[in-house]
DNA sequence: TTTTTTGTGTACGGTAGCGCACAGTCAAGG
DNA sequence: CCTTGACTGTGCGCTACCGTACACAAAAAA
């Protein structure tokens, strides 16, 4: 059986996983597609392979501010592990790619009988939240720059690649601040060689570089995910 | 038996609230001690039945922002119920009050017999990540006034006290500002007659009215608590 | 009482990011 | 080929907040 390309499912027990695996269904990710909308319920858990799904946080008040980001190291749906099986956040697939999904009731049966599973959806909820916690320091005092390197590196753990597409507009959005914001930060990291970036499509081009320049959220995030997952 | 004082606790059916308070000491919450430091073990786990607790995200980056305000209405140590037994945060006594405490690993073990506890510390933990996302977007995008108001109305809440001891110097640094910009947004919600204080205590006069200068965060986290819990 | 400490009000220059507007530039499609 | 639409670069004035510094007032200590 090869490995199911999901962090997360690759680190249960054999059996458990294969059981896990036989209830999922494979899903295919197209960028723009919204998998839930704030106060509906969550119809599916998703495991993500390849591609990754921005977690939007609506606000009537502010403008929306991505909260998150969910490759192939996370899973979509976590909080139903705690009983609740609505959502606050709009889930936004970004990068195209595929996901193991399976049914909300189905997945909280299999919880119950499946430990190694339990303990794994824990942890990464436990992870989530520290994220969440730093993000917030992060979108508060860190200048665009940092984030906006910060953010590319997510993106390069997620997409497992080099270049994808986004816009500095899109990106804006993300980090919740003006475009124009961002395409000075962009020059800044070109003109030192750390990216390149060329109408919609991004790259990575010195990546210990860009650790370098991103803000000290990206190595706290990593730590705490490598620490318990 | 007269209740817990302890919102969680006194969601819980009778014989599982007394099996839970059995295993309970009384603890004092006094202001200015620290119950935990990030990166060290939660020995303890606390329901707090008066006063409040901050909530420190601390980052070596940036300055440190209080990330929630824990008080009856929740606990202290929740993430216990997710397998992990060690904080990221700084909690810091700010109002005198009370507790029950409960060892970490004898909680461990009830949660595990005690199925409504669980279902009540799972729902908690969605209300604090759903509190955390708001929160992040709200230092983000609102101005120091109506975060200030909203910091008082959550207080009040957790105190159930008209009035309680900060200084400007002290609100200053949870809301990660300065201290003249909390002496500018006193000032104006003085004026306006929706507080009122004098040397290191702050009174709310005009609940309602400081309710609708408070950004929308406020009622947002309200509704998340109220609809769960 | 006087002195010291603690808390609050005010001022001033600096800056990062905002809203807006517009000009250039590349890519795809007629 | 040229047109059209999407994407990126630049300029300008503005505001909220920052860092710093200092003056004043109330409370606590001597």
């Amino acid at each position: 059986m090869t490995p199911a390309q999901n962090h997360l499912v690759d680190l249960l027990p054999r059996p458990e996983r294969l059981r896990l695996l036989a209830l999922c269904e494979p899903f295919e990710l197209v960028p723009g597609t919204v998998l839930c909308e704030p106060g509906n319920p969550t119809r599916h858990v998703y495991f993500p392979t390849e591609g990754f799904v921005s977690l939007l946080g609506l606000n009537h008040d502010s403008p929306d501010l991505e909260v998150g980001i969910v490759g192939r190291e996370g899973m979509l749906g976590a909080a139903v592990a705690l009983g609740v099986a609505t959502t606050r956040l709009r889930l936004l697939v970004q990068g195209a790619g595929s996901a193991w999904r399976i049914g909300t009731e189905v997945f909280q049966r299999e919880l119950e009988r499946n430990a190694p599973l339990r303990g794994c959806v824990n942890r990464y909820l436990y992870v989530l939240m520290a994220q969440m916690t730093s993000a917030g320091a992060c979108h508060r005092f860190h200048p665009i720059g940092p984030r906006m390197a910060r953010w590319m590196l997510m993106i390069q753990d997620r997409a497992r690649c080099d270049s994808f597409q986004v816009t500095q507009e899109t990106l804006a959005y993300r980090l919740g601040v003006r475009r124009v914001g961002i395409t000075n930060a962009a020059c800044v990291l070109q003109r030192s060689g750390l990216i390149e970036y060329r109408r919609g499509k991004m790259t990575v081009r010195d990546r210990s570089g860009l650790e370098a320049a991103a803000c000290g959220c990206y190595a706290a995030d990593r730590q705490a995910y490598a620490e318990l997952l």
